[in-house]
DNA sequence: CGCGTTCAGTGATAAAGTCACACAGCTAAC
DNA sequence: GTTAGCTGTGTGACTTTATCACTGAACGCG
């Protein structure tokens, strides 16, 4: 059964009535949930795992723009159903996740009958601009060494001080070039900030930097 | 009195309660909309003018996110005024505009019982995610020298060959440092592709890639 | 084991960003 | 008119990042 916070926006019958019409679904990690050009059919819940979205440039570089998780909504997609265009970007389920579509016609059903809904929906966009507004900061001023060290820890306060990715990967999550995060890489574990293996990053001096759990 | 596409969405009872309601106000090149940090006590719809928003970065550095003009929605203002959060950029008029603001009750109203003033505010929306996400492939993606000439050729096609504008505004607009615009612009003269002079650029070769009218 | 594929390291070079400073064009006060 | 001061531009020196080309290491599998 579909469990996602924005359904308790809505009142018995409508919530009744969503979920007869909606079904949720499984992904594997690495499925491809939508590509750049395809249209939009409806509007994604995500109910658990973990989905990023990237865009990729006319070079074949790439670059990460937001992820998804549990109890998020893919604002992105009420975009390209509204507007009629294709979607810009892609999105690629990391963890295994579960989801579940609410076609067009059930939307602006809730749209119209559900004030809570309607703000959750807005306040998930708002979110989401800023998200952006906050990625076009990072990309535009921010030094790369300062990027990838924050994004090692991020990663690391989940817990983990072993990630499991290659340079490759990286490069795309920062929207910069293989080659650029190999030579930083190197350089911190030359200061034993990390220790490097094939497809692997193990935090050690980095961890002291650990944001509080 | 106020004349924007997006009353035309609404039935006759909304508009007239909506157009006694907001007062339309005159804004002089220069003056600040908002600015990062405020927060905001409606949605601004722009009647006529042209408005940029832009960002500043830690760094100082700023960048130009879009253009609002006449018929356009400030729909940046809507994250604000759900997720309860300050703006992110700040809002100058370039040229003398004309702007009206829906305030926050009268919002919900609108949203509550226009379907087609919904479907608006959406789409306005679903083109300002698309509008930044063009802009963070621009500026992790591609070159500086294409990007100055396209943003060049862009204005030039607006009927004038003679920019005013000065290198440190440039840097604003591509979101890089005034000296990187100084010498791109000085191996543009270099080509004959432009003249320079103290605030002005002279498009002159450039002219000839100019996008027709 | 040997072979092909993916991943990582690195030198050379070009593009872009940063810092520091010189100087030119304009304005306003004298 | 001359001069002081401000804003705008030009440029050298250097760092950071991107791009290109290539090497070799690690792994997966027949």
């Amino acid at each position: 059964m579909a469990k996602h916070s924005i359904l308790e926006t809505l009142n018995e019958s409508l919530r009744k009535d969503t979920l007869t019409s909606i079904s949720v679904m499984q992904f594997p990690p690495g499925q491809v949930l939508f590509s750049a050009g395809e249209h939009c059919r409806g509007l994604p819940l995500v109910l658990d795992g973990s989905i990023k979205v990237q865009m990729t440039g006319v070079s074949g570089q790439g670059i990460v723009l937001y992820r998804m998780g549990a109890d998020d909504i893919c604002t992105l997609s009420i975009g390209c159903l509204m507007t009629g265009r294709g979607y810009r970007a892609e999105a690629i389920v990391e963890e295994e996740a579960e989801a579940a579509i609410i076609p067009r016609g059930l939307f602006d059903r809730l749209m119209d009958q559900s004030a809570e809904f309607r703000l959750a929906i807005m306040e998930s966009y708002g979110k989401r601009l800023d998200d952006l507004m906050l990625l076009v900061e990072e990309v535009a001023f921010r030094r790369m060494d300062e990027r990838l060290e924050e994004w090692l820890l991020a990663r690391a306060s989940h817990g983990q001080r072993v990630l499991a990715i290659t340079h490759q990967e990286l490069g795309i999550e920062l929207g910069t070039a293989r080659e650029v995060v190999s030579r930083l890489l190197k350089e911190l574990e030359r200061q034993d900030q990390v220790r490097l293996a094939r497809g692997k990053i193990e935090l050690t001096g980095l961890a002291g930097k650990l944001a509080p759990a």
